[in-house]
DNA sequence: ACCCTTGCCGAAACCGGTTTCGGAAATCAC
DNA sequence: GTGATTTCCGAAACCGGTTTCGGCAAGGGT
């Protein structure tokens, strides 16, 4: 009666280790030693352990092991409010892939948010005294990150999404910004453009500067001169986008397509060449980077180098896995790829760069 | 030498209970009830046990408690990977609130995704096992939400964000967004509109329910007619949006105004009245629901009623924890407001009903 | 035949807490 | 002043695992 009305209540008991002892004839001590593949148990021994484990369904309780081993089966993902609006737009899809990663290994996720560089500092050493993650998943590092600094003086596993100036003995996944950059000066050339602008992403992040060394490798690689009036950087927002393209285009000789480093700030230009009166995909190309949905619906959508953040999250997790499992940072890295999606805002160029800073001239500075 | 090392290492040892006993000259047991405020302590020693515990910095460990209490000072978020576009945008803020809130608490936040409605539930069942969460947190609830149903079965605690059909027991924050379409309504009217159109969102969608009931009762309040014609339900995504208004727009007598229920489908909207040659905010005005950033940026600006997603996810881990530490779930309720953002997609009605039609009419239908 | 390994498992301590139980001292009733 | 309650704390078991240690039996060497 009572038992029923408990066994009703959670549901299903829990299979103990005891239960497997009791079951096998073994003690708890074997029995764990054999799961945890202890050198000291006989095969014989381990395969009848493993196989009554699998038919009682029996995982140990993390938190069990925790207590003993200080470590929880789970990662740990600090997100930081003050991100920029460039970043957000993704990380739906990076969470799903980072907890389905986690999950898939029997770990599970553990999220904060931290308001600012203090305050994730903070997050760090308390969830580690916690023990509420085993390690941690760093995104969109910066070229000189204090995150990393703080982690790996405290000798805790870590993956980074994206690599960073010091990666030496870092375990990282990145998708290759660079090669996408380069790409896109490559088919702005195919298409006839010979003065391309760059618009570039906040300089503290460090793909920022690995995806403007993208461009200026690709650019020189074809033989085009490049000149600061068109170039700018640290654009990560909308608004941020807008100035610097107004900017670029008032140049003396503007340019007639503008690559930029996140599809958010090339939002930006949509609005300074509307603005200026310049149809983009003719009378300006924009080519972009990230793939964020909004993109798509932008008139004309916005071709872009897009990243498969959900499988960027479970890279990640997986790496981070590894890397609290003890293997070598060396070997955990992983550099993946952009997919081009071109989707209607570059063309052959229609005007010379003196026709455009002809439209600039005479539109209203508003 | 050694010490050093592993401090170094593991940068703090915590305090635990038994440093407590030692330096009060207690038990284990005793500090361990004091804290827990069992009754049989006394009112001097409790002091000193709190005392000392703030001046150590002793916090039990939560792994340990979990083992004999089966709480685990964690809250549970599913977030359901096919979840529509029109819940991602705010999914980050919405987030941060959440585990801001918990961890003002003391409490994590464990985040897991799930691709279906079976693996929802089987992920419940697992985290529950393994003690990885208290209870939960169900977002976007629906009319009757298979999810409730197990939870509330299994007897776990839970809060929802947004009512559902059957909240009898539930402890839910919501945001009155019956209200608001309320409000939008009479905005129109005041405007002088007399035609109303209205898009609402998902059905399944408890909150889709609310919102057009606000409509219908504004409307009647204001003595205003509804006509199926322009009124279309199941609206979550921009395409479903630019659909729906397509719809309305080519009814006999299309509307001078329209309300969405979803700020996505609002965007859509525009997108249908660009191709119409109608201009939004003069010869279309556009309402809606959600407070989405994107809204900001469309042209004209989507004049909208916001929701607070971060002091929602705030308010609801508040709201679990309560419930977890044994609160009534009667008690356990908030109903809080959106605000209006009037920023330019309305405005007083230049065209008739019939001079509309003609637009639509003159259009391709591309 | 003897000693020394080696392989393999059980016993017991331990991790950091919670909870039950029992009993000593203090308070109360009369 | 005695017995019956309370009040309050210590002792010990317990939660579900891990890890150290020690020892028995089988195998190897000579």
């Amino acid at each position: 009666m009572l038992e029923q009305r408990i066994d009703h209540k959670q549901s299903q008991r829990r299979v103990t280790i005891s239960d497997m002892s009791a079951a096998l004839g073994l003690t708890k001590s074997t029995v764990s030693r054999a799961l945890n593949n202890y050198p000291d148990i006989s095969d014989a021994t381990r395969l009848r352990v493993t196989r009554m484990a699998e038919k009682m369904g029996y995982r140990p309780l993390s938190h069990a092991q925790a207590i003993r081993t200080g470590r929880t089966k789970s990662l740990g993902l600090v997100i930081q409010l003050s991100e920029h609006d460039a970043h957000r737009p993704f990380l739906a899809e990076f969470l799903a892939g980072v907890s389905l990663g986690a999950s898939d290994e029997g770990y599970t996720l553990t999220v904060a948010s931290s308001k600012s560089d203090a305050d994730t500092q903070a997050i760090f050493r308390g969830m580690l005294q916690d023990r509420k993650a085993d390690g941690f998943i760093l995104q969109r590092t910066l070229r000189d990150d204090p995150r990393v600094r703080l982690l790996r003086s405290m000798d805790v596993p870590f993956v980074l999404f994206g690599r960073t100036a010091d990666s030496e003995d870092c375990a990282w996944l990145d998708v290759a910004g660079e090669d996408a950059i380069a790409d896109a000066v490559d088919h702005l050339v195919g298409l006839g453009h010979k003065r391309i602008g760059y618009i570039g992403g906040g300089l503290p992040y460090n793909y920022s500067a690995l995806r403007r060394a993208g461009f200026e490798a690709a650019m020189t690689r074809q033989g085009l001169s490049m000149d600061p009036d068109i170039m700018r950087d640290g654009a990560m927002t909308r608004a941020d986008g807008a100035a610097a393209s107004a900017d670029i285009l008032s140049a003396k000789v503007p340019p007639t397509a503008i690559i930029c480093a996140v599809d958010m700030a090339a939002l930006g230009v949509y609005q300074t060449a509307e603005r200026f009166g310049l149809t983009i995909g003719s009378d300006l190309s924009i080519l972009s980077y990230d793939g964020i949905p909004e993109g798509a619906h932008a008139t004309p959508p916005l071709s872009t180098y897009a990243v498969d953040f959900t499988a960027c999250g479970r890279g990640l997790s997986r790496l981070l896995i590894r890397r609290i499992s003890g293997e070598k940072p060396e070997n955990l890295r992983e550099l993946t790829t952009a997919t081009f999606l071109d989707r209607g805002s570059t063309g052959v160029p229609v005007l010379q760069p003196d026709a455009v800073a002809r439209r600039v001239a005479h539109q209203p500075i508003s």
